[in-house]
DNA sequence: ATGCTTGCAAACGGTTTGCACGTGT
DNA sequence: ACACGTGCAAACCGTTTGCAAGCAT
């Protein structure tokens, strides 16, 4: 999986480091991760790294289009790679437990919105805040 | 307006102080502000407050369901009176203007959407980033 | 050799909190 | 009078940044 990682970082523009690699295979691992979780798996892991760099590769990421930010809570963020695969979220208020899930009837909707109001819809954001049925 | 507002407060539990009646009021004029938006309104009205007094005033509003927060960006939060007509928002990432709408096809989809997945949709946000059409 | 990367610690910005004082009921 | 509300300053917490040292190409 690392010569792919690899190829990935340096048409990113990016050197393939140490930490971003290994910050990369985490991701693959785990969807919606905070830096804080990711941090303390690296460092669980016995390798060394600073929050401050697993904040900037994040932050790289990003901006190479390789992974979505989220801010499902106002006070932190979480990341995930990005598959190309566009979905949005369900959180369980009372288990935390993130589903995905993809809807054409409300993507085609938003645009159509956008729209009718004179705008170009460049991105959304869409969470649906949910309760276990029982 | 203020004997409305009065009544409003005391039905919450809060007594009627002047930083929640000037708080009400700046907030009955203008939507989506945030915490230091409303305390430099007051400031620049001479109503000398502290910012504190202004989140734990905003903070109180919202657990009593009087306003609304939102958070647009990551970085800060934004309020508004609950008017109990419940809307979405649209923000422009070239001018920041927000514009309000609802959609009733896409709220029953995402309580059918919620139900399909086992959940009941508790509540939901979603922001549209658009772009105007030139 | 060069310029990108990193770790550390300090700074940052929005928000919260402890405390002593002030105010509505 | 009493409990609740307030201002101030300090603390908080996630995130960013300046700097000197380290590594990939």
């Amino acid at each position: 999986m690392s010569e792919n990682t690899k190829k990935n970082l340096q048409e990113a523009g990016l050197k393939s480091t140490l930490p971003r690699l290994k910050i990369m295979e985490i991701l693959e691992n785990g969807r919606h991760l905070s830096a804080e979780e990711i941090y303390r798996d690296l460092i669980s892991n016995n390798y060394d790294v600073g929050l401050a760099t697993v904040y900037r590769v994040l932050t790289q990421f990003e901006n190479a289009g390789i992974v979505i930010k989220h801010s499902f809570e106002a006070s932190k963020s979480v990341y995930e790679l990005n598959d190309h695969n566009h979905h949005d979220h369900m959180v369980c208020v009372d288990s935390g437990d993130i589903i995905e899930f993809h809807d054409e009837i409300i993507e085609t909707r938003q645009e159509e919105i956008a729209k009718k109001h004179g705008f170009k819809l460049v991105d959304h954001s869409m969470v649906l805040y949910v309760k276990k049925i029982k």
